[in-house]
RNA sequence: GCCGACAUAGCGUAAUUGGUAGCGCAACUGACUUGUAAUCAGUAGGUUGGGGGUUCGAUUCCCUCUGUCGGCACCA
């Protein structure tokens, strides 16, 4: 999809259309004040004080008609430039713009506004020519947003639009807005009952069904074999812990907001536990050990429940109730970098495998003028921030450093990836951590038998089970690779009467050979069923009649695919388990 | 959590100014015996998300709770 902000044509047009919007509104709500109208990625918005006026649906294409309006009248668009002074003086009654302007720059002596027939706005600019040169628009929502995006604030009404040069620009990017909907995890997972929700059962705790459980039964295989191949130790333990346990990791002080109020049992109080480190850390310092034992990692696919915020849960994305693709990598300091190199490493291999390309790494630092908000280590956070960087630039990977968006016990980086709907989530992560050893008093014995204490590794490849699934679901529209669908073959023979004894046999050895193999023995035409395979998005779908029995062939046709393929049963099969391999 | 919208059968939807709910697909039953995206006929399925209120009467109006959706904020 388009990037409208990223596209210099279309990103100026954009900024434009939100003043024309602003100009519209004032027209309408002439108590409407304006707080900033920017460009994003999807268009612009602009956020407004309406006073008492509260938006709804009906108010956006009334809006739009007076855009239209105001663009077929087709005023100029004249820019001013103006002194602080001046800027301060024009716009006194407007409290937002002088919240703008008094926090501009001295040094930036001139301040500009662009004017376009009875309105004026503070704008840095540049403009198109005229609003004449605004015809392909289209209002597309709107909702609250806090002023400066701060919840403590007042909330703003936003409005987002979207503006194009051409009508054929504006349409393609309708019909694709509606083509991500399609996409949706949670539309393709109802369809194809792969997960559900209950009232019931609560917000954000979604049931896997059966189809969605196979899928994430193979991720879980899938994952754990190349964990174990690296050395990964996997464990169990409890979903719960004690106010104790959180208290030591930290977690109760920091982090409290976003868990289940505890319980008491006895004279006990348990948490539901919001993540999986702080038992991970009595299970390193379960023994002793030597600096010639680490690195030690230690897996689980661990449950866990965070308290979101009601507004803020979604589908499979985010949840309150979430599994995990955990690992606690216990390492020396010198191994840092070696060890993080592996999990890059695993990164791009499980991409690569999935065939996932549309990702972003996010390598998140210190912001050195705020040392307060981090764990005070000068030199360990230089050299690890610089180990990060190193890795990822042999890797010759593109990344960008996001500063200030460490976490406050160790820089980390991030594998982030944009959802059909919404904005961008963390599908990967890696975050090395300080502090939470010292918490826990871990140690390991170094070479000249002191005692050390090792920095840790969390990392998550595919992080959540759950939201690895959405994002895949969403990847694949529903038509899963191979070793994905739930349901791998279907075998319609033609006629019941002559062919079915063949198809039961074909079923039969599929069977044997592993494969998830329906047998559609039904009394329907076989169009009917090859509709039905279709709309399943069944991978395979073999078609088996008088030709195939007398021949030992089967017939085949892929989802999406109206062709149909005759083969020997052997080469058949040899076809299905190099799909297979190749995770295709 | 905040702003706004929504909630009707398994799924997708309809119901005029308030007069106790229709349709399509799926399901079930029967007939048809099928060569690549929908064979025909019939049957069943609803305390209109929960609770409360207004009213002779509520799917419709009001309150509340729960859930869902679009954003904002949050995401040690």
């Amino acid at each position: 999809m388009i990037n409208i902000k990223e596209n210099e044509k279309l990103s100026v047009m954009n900024h434009s259309c939100a003043h024309l919007l602003a100009q519209a509104v004032k027209h309408l709500y002439p108590q409407a004040k304006f707080w900033v109208g920017p460009v994003v990625e999807e268009g612009f918005y602009y956020d407004i004080d309406l006073g008492d006026k509260t938006l709804t649906e009906e108010d956006l294409p009334l809006i739009e008609r007076e855009m239209k309006k105001i663009s077929k009248d087709g005023k100029r668009i004249v820019r001013h430039e103006l002194s602080k002074q001046e800027a301060l003086e024009m716009f006194k009654d407007d409290s937002y713009k002088l919240d703008l302007i008094s926090r501009m720059d001295e040094n930036e002596n001139v301040i500009s506004c662009y004017t376009q027939g009875d309105f004026t706005d503070l704008c840095r600019g540049p403009h198109v020519e005229s609003v004449k040169e605004l015809k392909y628009f289209k209002l597309l929502k709107f909702s609250g947003a806090y002023w400066k995006g701060d919840s403590n604030n007042k909330m703003l009404q936003r409005i987002y639009g979207v503006c194009f040069d051409t009508e054929e620009g504006l349409n393609d990017y309708l019909t694709e807005l509606e083509e991500a909907k399609s996409r949706d995890h949670r539309k393709i997972g109802k369809d194809m009952e792969l997960f559900m929700a209950h009232d019931l059962v609560g917000k954000g705790m979604p049931l896997w069904l059966p189809n969605g459980a196979l899928i994430r039964k193979q991720l879980e295989n899938y994952i754990y074999e190349k964990e174990h191949k690296q050395g990964y130790l996997h464990v169990y333990t409890p979903c719960v812990g004690t106010v104790d346990l959180y208290k030591t990791s930290g977690h109760w002080d920091h982090y409290k907001e976003n868990m289940f109020p505890s319980m008491k049992v006895d004279e006990e109080e348990f948490v539901l536990r919001p993540m999986n480190c702080p038992h991970h850390m009595l299970i390193y310092g379960n023994k002793i050990h030597s600096y010639k034992d680490l690195p030690i990692r230690i897996g689980e696919f661990a449950t866990d429940f965070r308290y979101e915020a009601s507004g803020a849960v979604k589908g499979l994305e985010r949840v309150r109730c979430m599994c995990q693709n955990d690992a606690h990598l216990f390492v020396r300091p010198d191994q840092i970098g070696e060890e993080f190199k592996k999990v890059v490493g695993l990164i791009l291999d499980v991409y690569h495998d999935f065939g996932i390309k549309n990702y972003k790494f996010r390598l998140s630092l210190r912001d050195p003028e705020d040392k307060e908000k981090y764990f005070d280590d000068d030199q360990m956070w230089n050299e690890a921030e610089d180990t990060l960087r190193k890795v990822l630039n042999e890797y010759g990977i593109e990344y960008y450093e996001a500063i200030g968006e460490a976490a406050f016990y160790g820089p980390k980086l991030d594998v982030e990836v944009k959802p059909a709907i919404g904005p961008e989530v963390t599908l990967s992560t890696c975050q090395l951590d300080f502090l939470l050893p010292r918490r826990f008093e871990l140690n390991y014995i170094d070479s000249d038998g002191s005692k050390k204490t090792p920095v840790v590794l969390h990392r998550a490849i595919f992080g959540t089970f759950d939201r690895f699934t959405a994002f895949l679901i969403e990847e694949t529209k529903g038509n899963f690779p191979l070793w994905l669908a739930p349901v791998q073959l279907n075998v319609i023979p033609v006629n019941n009467d002559y062919h079915l004894e063949y198809a039961q046999k074909v079923v039969e050895e599929l069977k044997n050979l592993d494969y998830r193999v329906e047998l559609d023995d039904r009394n329907e035409k076989l169009s009917y069923k090859m509709r039905e395979a279709q709309v399943s998005k069944i991978p395979v779908s073999l078609i088996l009649g008088q030709k195939e029995v007398d021949n030992k062939e089967i017939s085949y046709r892929l989802y999406g695919s109206s062709e149909t393929v005759t083969l020997s049963f052997d080469e058949f099969k040899k076809y299905l388990s190099d799909r297979m391999k190749n995770k295709q």
